[in-house]
DNA sequence: GATTTCGTATCATTCAGAGTTACATGAAAA
DNA sequence: TTTTCATGTAACTCTGAATGATACGAAATC
């Protein structure tokens, strides 16, 4: 699991929430996600700072939604996360004082900004119950017999 | 140094194979990389493969350059190192059996390959000699009597 | 034949994300 | 009030990929 998977992990937290599990605990979210508590709390902690969901302590706690699926982007998730890197290229160094270096970062840097840029006005035009409904066009597509294995179906 | 810096340092390297020095050695390449030669071999192999660069043995060898710089795109050296992961962010799996997650998988890997896709558009258009061009640039902005302090200029 | 240089297998190092443990804090239940 | 459940968070370990390093073979020149 090289690459930063929290982004497809909360969104597909986000989904089982709205449909599913009103009030899920860390500990049921990390069964759903084959993974641990701590982690959870960790991704999830950036979408709570920004009033996305919100959690509760003690009985009957665990986290909510606290807007509609409608609401929220893709953007503001991966904001929430803390924009991390999107590239796995880059430059050798920062600030390298060969000229010849300066212009290959710098010829570098403007591509992968441009795809940068056309990459999150994608996750700003795709809101979380846009990917709910993809999902319920894939129930409604799979044949009637037949059902998941996971937990999370 | 977490990204894949390759194609950053091979066009460092081919321009400076085109302006300064004609025929380097594994060994002189490094020390301008301020790393080790079998890196850079490793690194330089498949543009070999690919008839951009070859390589002589014993003495007096070393990389020379088999096209001009012009001939040589950005596309041409991600396609020669193996077209790396071009992203750090993905899936949390591969083939989720939970329709969820394969909706929000779907929708993240469009978005990606649309930005990849601009991205490779974008390399292609770019030849290395545009960014010696550059380079060119810079060293007639810089004042006469500035001089860099690395061994690559 | 000796030296140089690439070719490459093998192992060590580094780094960030992910996973884990431990414990404090707060809220509800007994 | 005490116990239990659940989050909050610090600190550590684990893991995988890129990089760095060592070793040795192959080929070309001196």
């Amino acid at each position: 699991m090289p690459r930063d998977s929290r982004m497809s992990r909360i969104l597909h937290v986000l989904i089982h929430m709205d449909r599913h599990v009103r009030q899920p605990t860390s500990e049921q979210i990390s069964r759903m996600l084959g993974t641990n508590p701590v982690v959870v709390r960790r991704m999830m902690s950036g979408l709570r700072e920004r009033g996305l969901v919100k959690s509760e302590k003690g009985h009957g706690g665990g986290w909510t939604l606290t807007k509609s699926l409608a609401e929220i982007t893709l953007l503001d998730i991966y904001t929430a996360i803390g924009e991390p890197p999107l590239f796995n290229i880059g430059p050798d160094s920062e600030q390298p004082e060969c000229l010849v270096e300066q212009a290959v970062d710098a010829r570098m840097a403007q591509a992968l900004s441009e795809a940068e840029a056309l990459l999150k006005n994608r996750f700003a035009a795709i809101t979380v119950a846009d990917l709910a409904n993809d999902f319920e066009q894939r129930l409604g597509d799979r044949k009637p017999g037949a059902m998941a294995s996971r937990s999370c179906a």
